[in-house]
RNA sequence: CGGGGUGUGGCGCAGCCUGGUAGCGCGCUUGCUUUGGGAGCAAGAUGUCGGGAGUUCGAAUCUCUCCACCCCGACCA
């Protein structure tokens, strides 16, 4: 392609609500373009690169075994009447009507619509297992689009629908993803990592999301350096601590503590560490009252606690709630001393606590030298309510965990029969009795992979793509192409031959000056780039260069082809 | 939804407080010069100042209202 046919407009600035690296570099390498809140149109160099990725995801998933199909983006209400969550999904679900007034959404994903043509066209166990994905235009009505392409509401998403007769079998096939998901992520040319997730709303057992490692991710990852273990900090176990708690040595004393109503202030008043405080969090179900004891420097994991008896769902107190149960205003209550008929529920880690510093359900005071069984019951409940921090102990045991951040850009589940049920897909077994299909399901992110994939790849010149998803794997950048007889005839020929063996190369034939092609190339983020110009041929060289690396290497010119085509070759 | 903020040429912004009919940088057009890291000079084009209503002799500026977009939003007890 030459730069002077084809459309790249590339900018200086970008639009100061563009917040992170990867939307300000997609708008101004000439990706993107917003249409509207979290809508996007993609420009021919931006479409480029998700046509690359979508071409490594249907290769891996045809080799997987899984059939490609195609279904409508609009899609009746009734489906989503049948399996509940025409109510349930609430406003993120775009719903619109038509010309007869009928019900429709715009699918923000495709559950219903396989699960009814699974039940119409699947009768037998003989035709299982059986694998349906496409790769179609989502549309989710977030309420906060941010981030670009990352998080926006109309998105290209594969996804894929897998039908078994066992749960055995639909095991095998999430193995089966499991493996060819990681082997996409790989072909992408991305740092990646697989982790067990929580299973939301989808419900389903089993459930694994891969993750771009990114520290500008959403998503917090727990893992584990010296084993397999990985999860998402949603999930992510927090054991107990290996130690048991340690004996009561002070006495408990009430110490004032005017104004510090946040642990890290009581601490620092009293000169002690974080850990040695505890937090009481006040929540309600229903009418309620419960209190979530946490060791200072913990943070709350509202999932985990969710999933306790008696919490789901669960909604923090308002202060007039805290006040009218504790007696006293937030800042200050605490375990110590107050009415039985108060739920509470201790972290593990605080439960081996001993010595603790903790509010005295007075304004203006804590209480230091707490100790459990001592001074107040033992905890009523004792779970696992916290997220894992750096340093916390492997859940299988076999080392401390590390957190790192992610990008969600997929998302693997065993669905069960949770659709099957709700919209009566059912098939004869081999003993000619109806039962359910066990369903799997298999999400990527397209279009958040090219997000992604910047967010991972980019330096201070602009983006750095992987060569497997790179709008063009070359680029020939010749200083005069206008002016100089020689420069120019060098970059024809060199272009004619690099297309001739079937490399992806973009021209930039423009008439500019040095400083903006060099600037265009690296911003857009072109992995090899091979530089012509009158000064280098005076010496019958060219000159060749890897987005990353910090200086050129001079190539004869009458061995350029040959040196490019063996090395990008080997690159591709 | 609640709170905050911003809407001025394609992009980035100033002007608004203290009303007097719009300006800067980038980009764009034309010409000349220049050409190995985002050129220089000269001449130009581009604005219903987000929409509507009001106050006023006069509104980008003050008031009301609507809209759009952006940021933040359990709690850290």
């Amino acid at each position: 392609m030459r730069v002077s046919q084809f459309f790249m407009p590339t900018t200086k600035e970008a639009p100061a609500d563009a917040e992170i690296v990867s939307h300000r570099l997609m708008l101004r390498a000439g990706l993107i373009r917003r249409l509207a809140g979290g809508i996007y149109t993609w420009l021919p160099l931006g479409l480029r690169v998700v046509r690359k990725v979508e071409a490594i995801v249907r290769e891996e998933m045809n080799r997987a075994g899984a059939i490609e199909v195609f279904m409508p983006a609009v899609q009746p209400a009734e489906l989503w009447q049948e399996s509940g969550r025409w109510q349930k999904y609430g406003p993120e679900l775009l719903r619109l009507k038509d010309r007869h007034e009928r019900d429709f959404c715009v699918g923000p994903t495709h559950e219903e619509v396989i699960t009814d043509i699974a039940r119409r066209e699947i009768r037998s166990y003989r035709q299982l297992p059986v694998h349906f994905y496409q790769v179609q235009t989502k549309f989710r009505d977030e309420i906060r689009p941010r981030f670009g392409v990352m998080r926006g509401r109309e998105f290209t998403m594969k996804d894929g629908y897998s039908f078994h007769a066992d749960f055995d079998d639909l095991a095998r096939e999430y193995r089966n993803m499991h493996d060819t998901y990681t082997r996409i992520f790989t072909r992408l040319g991305l740092q990646f990592r697989a982790v067990a997730a929580d299973t939301g709303s989808i419900g389903g057992t089993g459930s694994h999301e891969f993750h771009v490692l990114a520290d500008s991710g959403e998503d917090a990852i727990a893992y584990c350096p010296d084993s397999e273990y990985a999860a998402n900090v949603e999930l992510a176990e927090a054991r107990a601590p290996a130690t048991p708690r340690a004996a009561a040595r002070e006495a408990m004393k009430k110490v004032p503590t005017p104004g510090k109503t946040r642990c890290e202030d009581v601490a620092a008043l009293l000169g002690l560490p974080l850990g040695r405080t505890v937090k009481a969090i006040a929540v309600m179900h229903d009418e309620a009252f419960c209190l979530l004891l946490l060791r200072g420097d913990h943070d709350l994991n509202e999932i985990k606690t969710q999933k306790l008896p008696g919490l789901d769902p669960f909604r923090f107190a308002t202060d007039a709630e805290i006040v009218r149960h504790m007696g006293c205003k937030a800042g200050y209550i605490g375990p110590v001393g107050i009415d039985a008929s108060i739920r509470v529920i201790a972290d593990r880690t605080v439960a081996a606590m001993s010595d603790f510093v903790c509010g005295a359900n007075e304004e203006g005071y804590h209480l230091a030298g707490v100790n459990f069984g001592r001074d107040l019951p033992e905890p009523a409940t004792v779970a696992d309510i916290r997220n894992v921090v750096a340093g916390d102990s492997s859940p299988d045991g076999k080392g401390t965990l590390s957190i790192v951040r992610g990008i969600e850009v997929g998302h693997i589940f065993q669905l069960r029969t949770r659709y099957s049920e709700a919209m009566k897909a059912t098939f004869l077994d081999d003993q000619g009795k109806e039962r359910v299909f066990e369903m799997g399901c298999y999400g990527i992110g397209v279009t958040r992979i090219v997000g992604a994939a910047i967010e991972q790849n980019h330096d201070d010149r602009g983006i750095v793509w992987p060569d497997p998803i790179a709008p063009f794997l070359v680029a020939i950048v010749p200083l005069g192409y206008r002016r100089s007889e020689a420069v120019r005839k060098m970059a024809d020929d060199l272009y004619a031959g690099l297309q001739a063996a079937g490399i992806e190369v973009l021209l930039d034939d423009r008439d500019e000056r040095p400083g903006v092609l060099l600037a265009d190339v690296e911003l857009v983020g072109i992995p090899h780039r091979v530089v012509i110009g009158d000064r280098g041929l005076k010496d019958g060289r060219i000159e060749y260069q890897r987005r990353r690396d910090a200086a050129p290497t001079p190539v004869p010119a009458a061995e350029a082809l040959e040196y490019l085509t063996r090395t990008l070759c080997a690159h591709s």
